[in-house]
DNA sequence: TAGATTGTTAATCGATTAACAATC
DNA sequence: TAGATTGTTAATCGATTAACAATC
């Protein structure tokens, strides 16, 4: 069943298909919990609340999971889905910042179920440097160049003040580091072949007052 | 200088349009600790890397903030942004789940400059009652309903396992809570005259893990 | 006034939706 | 086979970019 073994070659997909990926995951993982295991795009578009159109065409672009007439079955769209996002592969992670925010995302279990695994915390405040999370202890700052180079870093987590998080950045990259999630309030300008995701809690914080507010205006005609 | 005042009756301004509000806004102070007083759509497109046009239009869609032959008056447009985002009122806050993540954001003060108080935080895990995050202690969730109506709470920000943020979102729309910011990883359903901003953490993480291993797979051509 | 740069209309591009032939 | 539902092409819609007349 399926034909979209190899990603390989293939024109490239856009971010808002990338996007919606792994909402699509979320339900599969519902529909799996509820022992369903087929699934047309129709009862789908149902549940999620998108056209049925859009979710053939976003599963087409990696070359059809479906089969006519019978719709998909719902592990092995998982799984396919699963390996487009790279979630068969394990991928290392580093936090720097060991703030709220960075021990909050070193204490976050879930990662790891998605093969996300947790190496080693950084920050440049003395006192922080030797606390613990889980069972990584945090190291200063200074530590940190010389750790990428000895471990196979694949992402790094910037959760630190927007000057610091530029020059780190640059020190990561220069150290090889391939990805970038950045939560620092600034943009980091990075070579093209490093990918940086941005998570701006503010921006994101501001859209809702936004719509918020302008719901209320629209409320006082 | 402009005439953007009311944004009542106009009509509706498109979510990709508010996304870069915040964007502008950061290059706008930028640009005032800078000491620079004026920008051109051009000088501004080239420092944030999309068109001028689009600088142009996404600002008229509020009615022209401009001077032909002269640009953007950096302080006079910092300051009409904030106000359409909603950033000349307060709005009260209060955290559901004391978790890392929502403590975390408690923490984060930042916020308060931008006019968002934090009211409150609640947590159904007797061990957390009581303790504290600045100066908020934890309630009980038991609490929740009461505080909600007894305070005037505008965002209720959702840091709590799936399960819990849907029967806490229901709680919260009942007592009239209009805007929703969502950590959970689940969409929540509420009626639509509240607003829910999602911060799908995970889902990020997934994003940046499929950019990074397609990007990987197209090296090895 | 001449030069610069906006505001705005028109053209292009891309993403979403609709339609239907292919096929299980 | 008949019915269902995909894969895919064509039509529509919206968002971005280009162009230029208006005007400071």
């Amino acid at each position: 069943m399926g034909k979209g073994e190899s990603l390989v070659e293939e024109k490239e997909i856009s971010q808002a298909v990338i996007s919606r990926l792994p909402r699509y995951l979320r339900y599969l993982d519902d529909l799996k919990n509820e022992g369903i295991e087929r699934i047309s795009s129709k009862e789908l578009s149902n549940r999620m609340h998108v056209t049925a159109s859009q979710i053939r065409q976003d599963f087409n672009n990696f070359g059809g999971f479906g089969q006519q007439g019978y719709g998909y079955n719902v592990n092995y769209l998982y799984n396919e889905i699963s390996k487009i996002l790279g979630l068969n592969k394990t991928h290392n992670f580093i936090i720097v910042g060991a703030g709220n925010l960075g021990r909050a995302l070193g204490g976050y279990l879930n990662f790891e179920r998605r093969g996300f695994y947790f190496l080693g915390m950084f920050d440049i405040n003395p006192e922080r440097v030797g606390t613990k999370i889980r069972d990584v202890s945090v190291m200063h700052v200074d530590e940190l160049q010389d750790f990428v180079k000895k471990n196979n870093v694949d992402i790094a987590v910037l959760t630190l003040p927007k000057n610091s998080a530029v020059e780190v950045a640059d020190v990561l990259v220069s150290c090889g580091v391939k990805a970038i999630w950045n939560f620092a309030h600034v943009d980091l300008n990075v070579p093209e072949d490093v990918i940086v995701e941005n998570v701006h809690l503010s921006d994101s914080l501001m859209k809702l007052s936004y719509n918020l507010n302008c719901h209320e205006i629209l409320k006082e005609d």
